[in-house]
This record gives structure tokens, C-alpha cells and sequence, in this order.
RNA sequence: GCUCCGGUGGUGUAGGCCGGUCAAACAUGCAGGCCUCUCGAGCCUGCGCCCCGGGUUCAAAUCCCGGCCGGAGCACCA
């Protein structure tokens, strides 16, 4: 009993009102207008988590009513990132395939005079509505609203010149309350449903009817949402709906990373990142390609958990994390960043040496380095910023194969055989015959060349490994050339 | 400016609703040690926090008021 009020206590808080509902719905409902980021993430795996808590149901909606912002290679990558995560869901939902119902909805509310259509223009709405004052549309009859709505729905209008309102208290203390917008005009053809809808609801609109009529318990979402939740709670009262229960979450930001969508995607337009999956970005798609786990990801999401507090997230942390998970399975490797050329005079004439995969797991197997002799003394290649720590005479251990005395720094780095036995000397990695050339992608695009061991050549995309003294890296590429992402330290 | 929301170690969180057991817990970070043929992991020790000021109370991180600071929103985007 005491072990489980830890266990409770290290875990996400219960959500508010369970007991009010029978089943627990919640929802995750990106806009495919960009790639899913550290941010989104933490909605979408929260509500997830709670729906798969409460054994309840999770849908997935894509809110791509505006035809102006939807792209089309965004449905499956947003996809494939929350399978990735490990996230499934029972229901999915694309807004733009559900356009008729939000206008059944919009003409019931306009046919019961709790909505109109203004044809004000904006600024002179604004300035009535900033001083609590009706519009002359706002005013109409329900009969002459429903001809305007059904002129608007037959293109009687330009773009911009109707626009359907959804009447609220005209006092409410905050003015973007107040008769919101929600049904526009958009004439740009939408990737996935064409030219076939002119009149497009908005956000709160479109949102509002659908956790409704889904059956939504619990929405999960970022504080910046608070008004709309207010904008929302007015067309429910309209309707006579009970609103959701509603747990709000603070901004996560990461310094010095671009978290925005709209600026990403301008960058990635530009040429100034490489893709989505560009690993300078914290994108999921940049994470996954940089060799960071689900299961890290989900972990630091849990912990950092629903608070309304902001918090900005170091790379640091995230790399704690998935070290964590990473390190009990990553292969270890040799690896030499900008490699320099050693010789080894009157040493052992080993042809290789074997060693295990990872250093306190026998299980996980071994592979095995081969070493070249020529003119009878051993060849290494050792990484350039090691020998620049060292002067003549200093001792140094080839890891794992011998210790040796720095004989002389030029023209090639040259060395005598000391001893076999572990000494307590610095532990320099090397690589020597069948050495495959390397090229690391650092986090901030740069790459580094090294010359890794020969197993390395084997690896697939995909494969995370552990150079040793190194660091963590994930195989992006094996053709034509032999590249890896570095994940962290 | 207006409307909301929030402020616990460097960072991320727990505790706050139901004041005392909180000179405050966990993780990460940093410092040191042990261990290890990696500058990784693991183990141990240490550092470091209740925004400020009043009030209520025997007692406040916890309740109240004020201030300061931070954030969100004020779109015919989501």
C-alpha cells in the first residue's frame, strides 16, 4: 500500500471529473499545416495517456479547415511521427470531410437568431464590437440571416465580404468574445477536398461541434487556448451542450530552438534547413532522425506533466533522458574524429583484437579489430585532438590492446611499445586495418570526418551505437557514403 | 492599453484545494569520491529553492490583500 502512494505520486495527476463521465474521450487535433514538434507532442501524448488510462477512447481529428494553410504531406507524417510515439488511435477524423455538418449547425443556430451573417466590413465591426455596440447585421431577422446564409453558401459573396457570427454577451469584459467569427469565405481550392466548399468554419466553430458531437470528456490543450474555450462555451449554451471538462497546459519552449511552425516551414522554404527533419530542429521527425527514443520523449513529456506554468526545455534534458534508455542497449565502437597516423615500433605482432559490444553485457556479443603491420610495426589511426594532449615521452594506452611511449610528433606520430597491462595512462580509441571512413552530423549541421571501426560498415540506417568517448549516434545513411547523426554525449 | 493565468533550487516537476508531519521531495545540472580498459553508464557524498511586503493564525510554501515579475489572448489562423 505505501509502495503504490509512491508509485501514484511519480505518475500524471488523475484528470478533473472523472466520475462525471461513464467513458473518457479525449482528443489530439493538429492542423496539417506543418511538421508535430516538441509541443504539439505533449497534447497529443497526454491525452493519449489519459484516455488509455481511464480505458476510454482517443481520436485523432486533423483540423484542416483552413484551405489556405492544409498540406497535403502533413496527414502522413503527422501520422507515422504519432505511431512512432507509440500513440494509436480509435477514431480519425478530417474536418474537411464534415463540412456539412457545421452547416446544418450554422443554420440552426442562424434559423434560432443565435448567429447572423455580417457583412460589415472588419474594422467597423471591431469598433462597435470594442464599444460593446451591435452591428446593423447583427440586428436582422432570422429569415433575412438565412437568405444571406444561403447567398453566401451559393458564392453570392466575395471573399471577405460575409461572414457568419455567433451572437454572445455584447458586455463581455473581454471584447474578442464578442460575437465571434465563425464561417468565412475561402476561394483557394483545399488539398484534400478541392474546389468543393467555399464557405469554411473557423476554429472555434468547427472544434466546439466536433468534441460535441465526438463525445469529447476531456480537452487537453495549451493555455493560449483560454479564450477560445470561453468563445466556445457561448455556442454550447446556444445549443443547450454540456462543455468538457477543460485542463490547460503552459508553453514549452526550447532555447535557442525554433519551435514555431509558420517559421520553420519558412526556413525549410528558403533552403536555411535541410527538411522537417533538420537537426537543428526539435521536430519529431528531427528527433527520431537524430536517434532519440519514443520512450524518452513520452517520459520527459509525463514528468514535465500538465502544469499551467510555462517551461522551456534545455537539450540537456532531453538528453539525460534518452541517455538513459539508450545507453543499456547501444553497441559501443571505436571511432577517430579527424584521424592522425601512428606507428608502433617493436610491438606485438597482434592481427586483432576482440572485444564486447557493450562493456557490461557479454550477451550482447562481440566484434572484432583487426590491426596491420607494415615494415613490422602496427599501424593505428588515433584521433587528432588525443595526441594533442600528449608530448614526447608521455605514455598512452591504445584502449583495450597496449600501452606505448610517444617517440616522436613528425613527420608521422611515431611510438614505442611499452607494456600490456592496464596502467593508468589516458585511453586513446583506434582504429587500424579496414577502418571505414565516417561522416558525423553534429547539432548544428557541421560535419565531422573520422574513420570508425570496421563493424561499423555493417550497421543499418537507423542502428543507434555509442562511439566510444564519443558519443551517441544514429546511422543515417550507408550509400553512397557512410553517415551518422549525432544524437548527444 | 485591455482581459485572463501563473510565480518552489541553474533547469524540469511534487507539495498548495483539506495550514502544522515541509529548515521542503524527485529528476536533471554542477562539485567531489568510488567503480569501470569510454570524458558513457552505475554507486556514494555535497551544492542549491518556497518572488517581495503586509495580514489572518498558536502555526503559512500552503489562506487573504497589495506590489513586482513572467506568460497567454485581444485574427474573417489553429
Amino acid at each position: 500500500m505505501p509502495e503504490k502512494r509512491v508509485e501514484e505520486r511519480r505518475g500524471l495527476p488523475d484528470l478533473p471529473d472523472i466520475h462525471e463521465y461513464k467513458t473518457i474521450v479525449t482528443r489530439f487535433a493538429p492542423n496539417p499545416n506543418g511538421p508535430l514538434h516538441m509541443g504539439h507532442v505533449r497534447a497529443a501524448l497526454l491525452s493519449h495517456e489519459y484516455s488509455r488510462r481511464y480505458k476510454g477512447k482517443f481520436i485523432l481529428r486533423f483540423e484542416d479547415t483552413n484551405p489556405e494553410n492544409a498540406m497535403l504531406e502533413m496527414y502522413e507524417l503527422i501520422k507515422r511521427d504519432l505511431r512512432w510515439l507509440g500513440i494509436s488511435w480509435d477514431e480519425e477524423y478530417y474536418q474537411s470531410d464534415r463540412v456539412e455538418i457545421y452547416y446544418a449547425h450554422a443554420e440552426e443556430l442562424i434559423r434560432e437568431g443565435k448567429a447572423y451573417v455580417c457583412e460589415c466590413d472588419v474594422e467597423n465591426f471591431r469598433k462597435l464590437r470594442d464599444s460593446g455596440l451591435p452591428c446593423p447585421c447583427r440586428n436582422l431577422t432570422a429569415s433575412e440571416n438565412l437568405s444571406r446564409w444561403r447567398k453566401m453558401l451559393a458564392g453570392g459573396y466575395d471573399e471577405g465580404r460575409a461572414v457568419v457570427r455567433i451572437k454572445t454577451d455584447l458586455s463581455h469584459p473581454n471584447p474578442a468574445v464578442r460575437d465571434w467569427p465563425a464561417l468565412r469565405i475561402v476561394t483557394k481550392s483545399h488539398p484534400r477536398v478541392g474546389g468543393k466548399y467555399l464557405v469554411w468554419p473557423l476554429y472555434n466553430f468547427s472544434t466546439g461541434i466536433d468534441d460535441h458531437l465526438m463525445g469529447v470528456t476531456h480537452v487537453i490543450r495549451g493555455k493560449e487556448h483560454e479564450i477560445n474555450e470561453e468563445r466556445q462555451r457561448a455556442m454550447y449554451a446556444h445549443f443547450g451542450w454540456k462543455y468538457p471538462t477543460a485542463v490547460q497546459y503552459g508553453r514549452l519552449s526550447m532555447p535557442g530552438v525554433e519551435l514555431s511552425k509558420t517559421q520553420t516551414m519558412q526556413m525549410v522554404r528558403s533552403g536555411n534547413l535541410q527538411g522537417f527533419d533538420d537537426v537543428r530542429l526539435a521536430t519529431i521527425a528531427a528527433l527520431r532522425r537524430r536517434g532519440f527514443l519514443p520512450a524518452a520523449i513520452r517520459q520527459l513529456i509525463f514528468d514535465i506533466g500538465l502544469t499551467p506554468v510555462d517551461s522551456s526545455l534545455s537539450w540537456e534534458t532531453l538528453y539525460a533522458y534518452n541517455r538513459k534508455f539508450l545507453d543499456p542497449v547501444a553497441n559501443r565502437y571505436f571511432f577517430v574524429a579527424n584521424p592522425v597516423k601512428l606507428l608502433v615500433h617493436n610491438a606485438p605482432k597482434f592481427k586483432e583484437v576482440r572485444l564486447r559490444l557493450h562493456p557490461s553485457k557479454p550477451e550482447m556479443g562481440e566484434r572484432v579489430l583487426p590491426i596491420v603491420i607494415e615494415n613490422d610495426s602496427p599501424v593505428f589511426y588515433v584521433a587528432k585532438d588525443d595526441m594533442a594532449t600528449l608530448r614526447v615521452g608521455d605514455i598512452f594506452r591504445l584502449k583495450d590492446l597496449m600501452n606505448v611511449k610517444l617517440e616522436r610528433l613528425a613527420p608521422v606520430f611515431e611510438a614505442s611499445f611499452h607494456s600490456l597491462e592496464v596502467m593508468d595512462v589516458p585511453k586513446f580509441q583506434w582504429v587500424s586495418a579496414g577502418a571505414v571512413v565516417l561522416e558525423v552530423i553534429k547539432p548544428d549541421a557541421s560535419v565531422e570526418t573520422g574513420l570508425a571501426e570496421p563493424s561499423v560498415a555493417a550497421l543499418n540506417v537507423g542502428d543507434i551505437v555509442q562511439l566510444e568517448r564519443y558519443g551517441f549516434v544514429r546511422i543515417d545513411s550507408t550509400s553512397p557514403k557512410l553517415i551518422a547523426v549525432y544524437t548527444h554525449k
